[in-house]
Formats: structure tokens, sequence, C-alpha cells
DNA sequence: AGAGGTTTTTGAACGCTGTTCACGAAACCA
DNA sequence: TGGTTTCGTGAACAGCGTTCAAAAACCTCT
């Protein structure tokens, strides 16, 4: 009764992809996706080392879903002749806002799931897909007149990119939900404003530093 | 056996916390905290409803020390004499980093737990404890000349524990120690500098705007 | 001290979970 | 067609959170 090894793969990805966005990573069960993919428990692990593995590839796909999201979002403006870098800038973090408030499940799993011990595996994948969005990025600030160096440009991308996320993170895990959209949006365009003038008026970053104590 | 109920729920709060920062959250087993406390599997829910109430008592203590090492760190530098935003802002940051050096178990446990579907319980006590944060924060700005009105003040507090916040969290998802130590370190610095150039040059944070697309 | 009542502690038992693996059916090849 | 290999199956196992009837401990009053 099997059609294709590969579609029935991918149809167990998709079946997963929703458990994970309706209920979290506990609803994330064999026996459910087997039942709901017509095949035994025994064929998922079958098609999958884990239950883990099942979850590793649906957050691959989410990731590549992201990727695709923030390229699709500068093709946008490229395409109406929009440069202006704060634009571009509040483009790509409102494609993350979306894009969480898209995924309410599955997106949390993805990050629940890499908090867990051992990140020992591979996560180079996530790298890999993750340097594309701050390429990305980096892209933009290129575009801008900050004459930065590469490296101060690439170190400047993945602040950037860190500070959306925990803006978003940290703003999903308060109270209502139409309360904080406002309060999102507000410390987004706060950051993008406060990092713009902040690198225009140039001058050295330097590394070394009395953190703390 | 028993010696005080009180006790012994604080014994079994601080075997939990031992064990969610060795072993994350599947290592928080009702089995292996009664084993520890010598008590019976029975009293762990005698004295917490949940295992999830357990998770939720450590988590307040985890709270409450963090708050403790923020004031702390600023009590410190008032005692020096250090008045200066960015060593303060870079001595808020520093302790927030070591204190999820110092529970690199509990604390990720924390926020994946955060993340777990009904959130609909009591983040009342949660949100009280991370304003006593924010408002460490806007204390701190409220000492630079910034000339912010309070409700800016308070979007810009949030804004700057957000960004340290997914500074830190997503740079321990990457790969090695040390490597990403350096790594956050000069994201850190690169925030608190930009940020106080960015909300130095005054000026207006417009709260509409084109998002997006 | 002892009887009666109340509270606390206990651990066997229940249902659910991820994961395995002997078995039988199906597919493939010559 | 016969032999071989591959693949899907689901009963079985160990471990989990949680419950609850019974036992133990404790308290009170005569």
């Amino acid at each position: 009764m099997a059609l294709d090894k590969e579609e029935t793969g991918e149809r167990v990805l998709a079946i997963a992809e929703v458990l994970l966005n309706e209920g979290g990573m506990d609803n994330l069960k064999a026996r459910t996706i087997a039942e709901q993919a017509s095949i035994s428990v025994g064929s998922v692990y079958n098609l999958f080392s884990d239950l883990d593995g099942v979850h590793r590839a649906v957050n691959m796909r989410l990731l590549d879903r992201l990727g695709a999201a923030g390229a699709a979002a500068m093709a946008d403006l490229s395409q109406r002749g929009i440069t202006d870098v704060r634009q571009r800038l509040l483009a790509l973090a409102g494609a993350y806002v979306r894009f969480v408030e898209a995924h309410p499940g599955s997106w949390p799993a993805l990050l629940a799931f890499n908090r867990r011990r051992p990140t020992l595996a591979e996560p180079d994948a996530y790298e890999a897909r993750l340097d594309q969005l701050f390429e990305i990025i980096a892209g933009v600030l290129a575009g801008g007149d900050f004459d930065l160096d590469a490296d101060t440009r690439r170190i400047a991308a993945r602040t950037l990119w860190s500070s959306v996320h925990g803006i978003v993170t940290s703003g999903y895990a308060a109270r209502s939900v139409r309360r904080q959209a406002d309060e999102i949006d507000q410390q987004i365009e706060l950051l993008v404003a406060v990092f713009i003038r902040g690198l225009e008026r140039g001058g050295t970053f330097a590394h070394a530093g009395t953190t703390a104590s």
C-alpha cells in the first residue's frame, strides 16, 4: 500500500508539523502520527530514526520557509525600488514577526527543541540556514552608508537578528495578544531607529571592554 | 520522619533545581526526586500539585536570584561611584551572562517551560519579577541625559532587555563554547554602544510605521 | 494508658509514552 | 517458480506522571 517511500515521508512530516503547531512538542506522538498517516508505529521508525529525527526534519523545513520569507520580502522591496535601510530592516523584522505568528506552535517547538541537552549532533545544518539569514541582513547594512568593515558588519547583522528574535520571543511569553503586538512593533521600531542612528554616527566599536565588575 | 512540611518542600526544590540544571526538563522525574529526598512519590504530589508545580517553584527562585544579581551589580557600581550609563548597562548585561552561565541547565529549562502550551495559568508572578528587572534598566536610562519621556524609556528598557536576552540565548545555541563567549561579548558591546549613541541623538521615535509590505 | 478520630505517608496500580524486534507478507531477481 | 531480500507490522518492554485505598503516624479527650 506504500505509494513511495519518500512521498510517505513527506506526508509524515506534514502531519508532524500540524501536530507540533497545534499542541507543541508534547503533541508529537508516534502513535498519533502512525494513525493519521495510516501506517504502523514501526513504519515511522523505519522512515526516521527517532521522533527527534522527525522533529529535526520539520525544523529544517521551517528554517527553509523562514529564509524564503526573508528573501521574498527583500525581493518585493527591490521590485518596488525601495532601497532605504530602515524600511528594509523593518520589512525583514516584519517578515519574522509574521512568520512566528503563522507558526504559533511549531516555531516555539523548534526553539524548545534546540534547548535540549545534547546539541552535539549536527547544528551545522541549522547554522547554515541561519547564516543565510545573517547574510541577507548584512547585505542590507552594506547598502547603507555606514562604512563598516566586513567584520563589524557581520557582528552587527547577528546582533540585529538576535535582538529582533529576543523581542519577538520574550514578547510572546507575556499577557494578552493584541496588547503585545503593539508592544512588539514599538520595540522593533525603536530598535531599528536606534540602531541606524547609532551606526550612522560611525566611530570605532571597541571590542575590549570592562564588561562587568 | 518528616522534619517540617515547608523544610521538606525546600529540600525537594533544591533537588529539583540540581536535576534540571544537570539534565534539562527531561531530567525532572518524580521518582528521582522522591528517591533523592528520601520520601515517596506520593509525598511529592502532597507537597506540589504537579511536576509542573515543582518546576514553576524552581523557576520563581531562579527569577528572584536573577533580580538579586542585577540589583547587586548596580549596588556594586554605586558603591564605587560609577554612574556612567554605558558601564552600568554593560554591567547589567554581564550579570545576565554570568547568571546564564551559572545555570546552564535550569535557565534553559525555564525558557522551555514558558513555551509550553497553556500560558493561561499565572504569568503574573513571572511578569512581576521581570518588571523588577525592567525598572532597574529604566532607572539606568533615566540616569543618562537622553531626555526620554517615561513611556519611551519604559519601551527602551524592555527593548534592551529583550535584545540582550536574544543575544545570549541564540548565542548559546551555536557552536563551541569559548568561540561564542567572545561573540556574545562583542554583540552586547555593539548593542549597548549603538543604543546609547542612537538615544543620544534624541529626536522622536515614531510609533506609526510602514512595518512591512 | 487507651480508644477514637484526623492527618499524612506510602507504594502498588493505571494509562500513556517512545522504542524494539521477531515474524510474516510482499517484492524482487534469476 | 523457488529463493532471497526487503519492508511493514503490532505485540511487548521499560519508563513515565499521576492516583488513591490502605497503612502509619499523630493528636485529643476521657
